[in-house]
DNA sequence: TGTACATCAGTGAACGCGCGTTCACTGATGTAC
DNA sequence: TGTACATCAGTGAACGCGCGTTCACTGATGTAC
């Protein structure tokens, strides 16, 4: 049932918060939902049908983007590998994937900053942030050992944040955090 | 000359600044210049007269803060240490400053992230990087641990970006990263 | 099978308000004579 | 020393445009009978 151009209702959705997170990646929470929902094919009328007010919509992408990296993770988990720390190295293969392209990483970062000045978004981080120190401290690491290797791998991903290099310059960090995991005990005296 | 307020010109561009560093912080670059102006107790065309554009105020912000944080690292270096990676030990000094406390942590990396969506801003930021990056590297460090220390530093130091903690639940990292530059050998096989 | 009706998934014009910017003006201080 | 003038550091009202939101309407699909 409906308008619906070729497609359902909840690909539009989708395509809305695509062409909504490229455009607060590049010019930031500024943009227009005009502009917003012109990129995504839909009237302006049509995205408010499916996020009420542009809170809603900014709020929704954060959720989205939380998603996408915690299902980053997920993939990179690797089968065969069932020691301690498995996840953990997943962490760091998610956040220092090569085959991220700078440009796509530095938006990333600042997509995510930009939301944060919402206090429910915050407050949506902050709950996801815990629940990552919960699953990352059941991992079978010593502590400092995990707190080492997903500050670097935080530090590396986001360093395109404040003008540094990429994913790809930081392959040799990468498989050193990952050796650090599995071998823990070469770290602290 | 001039109407001045008891105060000189360069006093209330400090103010102005400061005030909108404060509101850009919590509330995003949507904070107008009306709020801006009245928090330095300043009126908007007073505002107009020291920064003629938004644009240039955010600019001044963002050289501000560039600013502030080699400041920061010039007055953690320690005049006793005159070894290879003194530098750096001050470059994570600066990261995990106990003393800073975790909404002002929180609030300086939203800030900075903000102002990224600004091209010029960005702009800024990469040759900032670069010069950090000179002058790390000169500092007689193997690259490796240089890499690390850097990632792992920046990593804790924005992890209140992402709902984390702040930087006094990193002191033991903070203390762990400081010996690992006087140990380089260490790390890396 | 046809037909009336309801609903879903939008469209697009209009509104109104907040914001960045402009501008005419001002009052204290400095300078020339 | 007085006085005229210039300049600096602002003030505050006004403008106009862009944006988020509202709203009346619409056309395709589903459902009841």
């Amino acid at each position: 049932m409906g308008r619906r151009a070729g497609r359902s209702p909840e690909a539009t959705r989708r395509l809305l918060l695509d062409a909504a997170a490229d455009l607060v990646r590049t010019r930031g929470l500024g943009a227009s939902l005009d502009e917003m929902a012109r990129a995504a094919g839909v009237s302006k009328g049509g995205l408010i049908y499916h996020f009420a007010s542009k809170d809603e919509l900014v709020l929704a992408l954060a959720q989205d983007l939380l998603d996408e990296f915690r299902e980053a993770v997920r993939t990179s988990l690797d089968p065969a590998d069932t020691g301690p720390g498995r996840l953990t190295r997943a962490y760091v293969r998610a956040c220092l994937d090569p085959a991220a392209d700078e440009r796509t990483a530095r938006e990333l970062i600042i997509l995510t900053a930009q939301l944060m000045t919402s206090a429910e978004v915050a407050e949506l981080a902050r709950r996801d942030e815990e629940r990552w120190a919960a699953e990352l401290a059941e991992d079978g690491l010593p502590p400092d050992v995990v707190t080492l290797v997903r500050a670097a791998a935080d530090g590396a991903s986001s360093a395109p944040l404040w003008g540094g290099p990429a994913a790809p310059a930081f392959q040799r960090l990468r498989e050193q955090l990952l050796a650090l995991t599995r071998e823990p005990g070469r770290w602290v005296g």
